[in-house]
DNA sequence: CTTGAATAGTAAGCACGCTTATTATATGTA
DNA sequence: TACATATAATAAGCGTGCTTACTATTCAAG
């Protein structure tokens, strides 16, 4: 019951993320693009105008690490801030061109990645990956997490 | 062929990844450690002793990462360094009684954790995870990542 | 023995996550 | 209207990773 090697399952995940961080990265690199604003620009992307605390949300980190990502991202021309006409709090996020320009790129880039993971994995195993993934996900979210059990009460416009 | 949920492996190891370690730093939060410092630990308590320099090659991080881990763990009581008398430049590193105290408690709390995240995973699926998991490792472990070929040349008398 | 290269460890400074606290603005209720 | 509460964003400071550069020490060659 050991023996099926569950036990090193917190070391390997923890390879795997970083070894995928790692090499998308040493791609990206030419771009000035890290993986944490690449997960960013994939959300700005698809809903341009978005406040930060709802990205916060969206990314699942907090809201501090979204404004010192996002000042970061616009010294780099990825992002713009604007304010809310009817909401003084509020900077809307929007993707520069520059931004737009490198989505495609960046995209197939990832895709790259997950294939050069996957090598030598069949296609089942690959639906029965990303099934348990998806449950882990929802195992570790349920409970214990209250801020994660806002956001999903609230996703629904999300991808 | 992307309907399959490849293009989210990105995101989804970063959830699950992100996810477990939290869950294991809220359990073990009363003991004081880190998931990075129950990590270092493991090996520590495998390999009594073990240089600083070593160490950063078992764990796949940068010598100077494990200074500065290594400073605070010794701050906390969990390892001492000692001068090698052969040679000067080194320092071992040993785990101290509280750390060898803690450690089956921690070590079972992470296997709690990893039931967890596994409700409702059939052992089937759990051997696909773990074999698709170490594979996508070996994947991106060869080639375009020189520092890790040395490593598993000189593994051996590791785990 | 001396000199030069390699190795062990550390310092400084950055990215990205966190917690806790602060400021500015909205909003709900007395 | 006025005051209490809630929300959006940011500041300060820490942990853990990184790169680059430095010191101390060892080792190999001459």
């Amino acid at each position: 019951m050991v023996s099926d090697g569950v036990d090193r399952l917190g070391f390997l995940i923890h390879d795997v993320q970083r070894l995928m961080r790692k090499r998308f990265e040493v791609r990206a690199s030419g771009l000035g693009l890290s993986s944490a604003q690449w997960r960013l620009l994939v959300r700005v992307a698809k809903e341009a105008g978005v406040a930060q605390a709802r990205l916060a949300e969206l990314l699942e980190i907090e809201p501090i690490s979204v404004s010192r990502l996002v000042d970061r991202m616009e010294e780099g021309g990825w992002i713009e801030r604007r304010q809310d006409a009817t909401d003084r709090r509020v900077r809307m996020i929007f993707p520069t061109e520059k931004a737009n320009a490198a989505y495609a790129d960046v995209k197939s880039l990832a895709g790259e990645v997950y294939e050069e993971s996957l090598t030598g994995v069949s296609a089942e195993e690959r639906r029965v990956l990303i099934r348990v993934l998806d449950t882990i996900v929802q195992n570790l979210t349920d409970g214990e997490t209250s801020s994660l059990e806002k956001i999903k009460n609230t996703e629904g416009a999300a991808a």
